[in-house]
DNA sequence: ATTGAGTCCTGAAGGC
DNA sequence: TGCCTTCAGGACTCAA
């Protein structure tokens, strides 16, 4: 599911509806997701107030009042479904494996099929040296990321742009859709060597500077419509995203390209073992 | 040091 | 009502 838009949504959902509520009981409906609960995970849990959620990158950062943080990353098809106390579930469904009552008597599910998600606890400082952060790039939508650092993470770079834009070390937070989307509106090719596109001429700092406006564009919009839905992402609230109407290359092989002046079709290509969405004719 | 391939897991969709 | 293959929004681990 959940791309940086998409975990930004869920994170607004969550806050709106958590903020200052006290975890009563955790239900843990097996060990582990994609790894194992962390040892004193339910303990450290229950009794904790929920202060602030945070977001990184792909990663939810509940934020406890004891100073620990409670680590969620949706993975490929987790999503959180909310009760208020007089409408929680008379039995959950195999998939559901967190069950999280709070203590005015909501209960917050975690539902995740594929079981790719996963949680952690950080006891309080530990954040900085965790491993899910220690390599992290910087956040698309902060300041940080302009032409120059992306220029600067591209540079000596063999692999195409499209696989250093899913590398999470050069910029963290984007997905498969979103950076099929981003290249797209860029016009530049996901086949492009990344460090043709971190030279200094003129021509290669327009595609860095496009690259950056696009990918900030993107992600704004895509947050602004809500996340976008595939086949099984629903926001917090139960609201659908609307974005995925606004794809334009991403599941569109086949079609004429977007571009009215551009006469390609979209083609369909895997790259490092993922589906490449874009059209040949005017991205280079 | 980078890069690509394989891996985890379940379910939906399409071909026959 | 089948069976089989392919594919899916992520990212870790391993080998070259």
């Amino acid at each position: 599911m959940p791309e940086l838009p998409e975990v930004e949504t869920v994170r607004k959902g969550l806050a709106k509806r958590l903020l200052g509520e006290v975890i009563a009981h955790i239900g843990l409906r097996r060990e582990g997701l994609r790894f194992p609960f962390p040892k004193g995970f339910k303990k450290g849990l229950e009794g904790r107030r929920i202060e602030q959620i945070d977001r990184r990158a792909k990663y939810l950062l509940i934020r406890l009042d004891n100073d620990s943080t409670w680590l969620v990353h949706l993975g490929m098809t987790g999503k959180f479904t909310l009760f208020s106390h007089n409408d929680i579930p008379e039995e959950y469904g195999k998939h559901d494996h967190v069950i999280v009552t709070m203590s005015d008597g909501g209960v917050a599910v975690y539902n995740d099929v594929r079981r790719f998600g996963f949680m952690d606890l950080i006891v309080a400082g530990g954040e900085q040296n965790h491993h899910h952060f220690a390599n992290l790039g910087c956040e698309p939508l902060s300041e940080d990321f302009d032409a120059k650092a992306l220029c600067k993470s591209l540079e000596g770079k063999k692999s195409p742009i499209k696989n250093a834009l899913l590398d999470q070390r050069v910029v963290a937070g984007l997905g498969n859709i979103y950076v099929c989307e981003i290249l797209f509106r860029a016009g530049v090719s996901p086949l492009r060597i990344s460090s043709s596109i971190a030279g200094k001429s003129p021509q290669v700092t327009k595609r860095a500077e496009l690259l950056v406006h696009e990918t900030k564009q993107v992600l704004i919009e895509a947050i602004e419509a809500g996340g976008s839905t595939i086949s099984d992402f629903a926001a917090v609230d139960g609201d659908l995203g609307y974005f995925a109407h606004s794809f334009r290359v991403y599941g569109k092989e086949g079609e004429a390209c977007h571009n009215s002046r551009c006469s390609g079709i979209v083609s369909r290509i895997s790259q490092g073992g993922r589906s490449t969405f874009f059209c040949p004719k005017c991205q280079h």
